[in-house]
DNA sequence: CGCGACTGGTTGCATCATGCGACCATTGAA
DNA sequence: TTCAATGGTCGCATGATGCAACCAGTCGCG
């Protein structure tokens, strides 16, 4: 989005950025997702953004299904919560938190991801699903495949 | 960016994305590392963007380090070229395309990742750096790191 | 019950980012 | 020489974002 679409993209990237690419979303994402934030104000405060535009960006992700409103039983104050879709974002975000804990970091990583069964860093990685192998970034080539429609991306 | 920043944010995504977050940014970066785009008017062509907005984001980058403008000797026209830093965001790229294939690609994979040396499918992964698994998205917690100030992200 | 604070918004206005079309100097090919 | 392409810049219109004010309903406290 970011207001708009991406239309003249064939690309699958172009498609996820529509849903988040604009400004903000990402953030209200990743707060939801790791700092367990569910409801609109706290959002609002954690994040610092205006609530004209949370409230517009909130909307467009239960829209988009990556959210959905949910009112806890007996009361009062409803949450907004990540479905499926929206916590299988969790890459996107880990591979920006990589990229800018090694550019952009130079008091080192404000926060680590582990895991959460043995306490380890989380690492990611490219694999090839034929040989095993783990990929460098500047072994990928690419190929079109069975959505591409027309000539270019 | 997004022709501003995240200044509350203490957080490695906030600062990639204050990069890499305007709108078209992340698609330049996707054709010149796997479209092997170089010039200014074949990104213009190939997205389909603005021309100021075009020259406002390569500027950005060449500023960011991401990109470096280059010569090639003998001749005319120049030559936008990812720099390590830049190919570095291949991993965010490839996760918005996951993303975007498995939510939002109804007729197929557009696009295809292929590892250059077998060409198998490439498989972006989540691993422990202590155990060795694989994870789940839902089984990454978070830890304050070193690069933290104050309470907050 | 009354009161103040918080929630989950909405509205209007100002400003910044983006998009569009015109323009321009230089290079290259016919 | 002429025509098209490159790599931009400029000005204006439109759209996205940010800010502050406002509002109804809820909660906690006395």
């Amino acid at each position: 989005m970011l207001g708009n679409s991406y239309e003249g993209q064939v690309c699958s990237a172009a498609r996820a950025l529509e849903v988040v690419g604009e400004r903000w979303s990402l953030l209200i994402i990743r707060d939801a997702l790791f700092g367990g934030v569910t409801r609109f104000s706290d959002f609002a405060r954690c994040l610092g953004l205006a609530r004209n535009i949370l409230a517009a960006r909130l909307d467009g992700f239960v829209e988009a299904g990556i959210m959905e409103r949910f009112l806890p039983e007996g009361a009062a104050y409803q949450e907004y919560r990540l479905t499926r879709k929206g916590r299988d974002l969790a890459p996107v975000i880990i591979a920006l938190t990589d990229w800018g804990d090694r550019w952009a970091a130079p008091n080192g990583r404000p926060v680590i991801y582990r895991h959460a069964e043995c306490g380890g860093d989380v690492e990611q990685q490219l694999v090839c699903r034929a040989c095993g192998m783990a990929i460098e970034p500047d072994q990928v080539d690419i190929e079109l495949g069975p959505g591409m429609t027309g000539a270019a991306w």
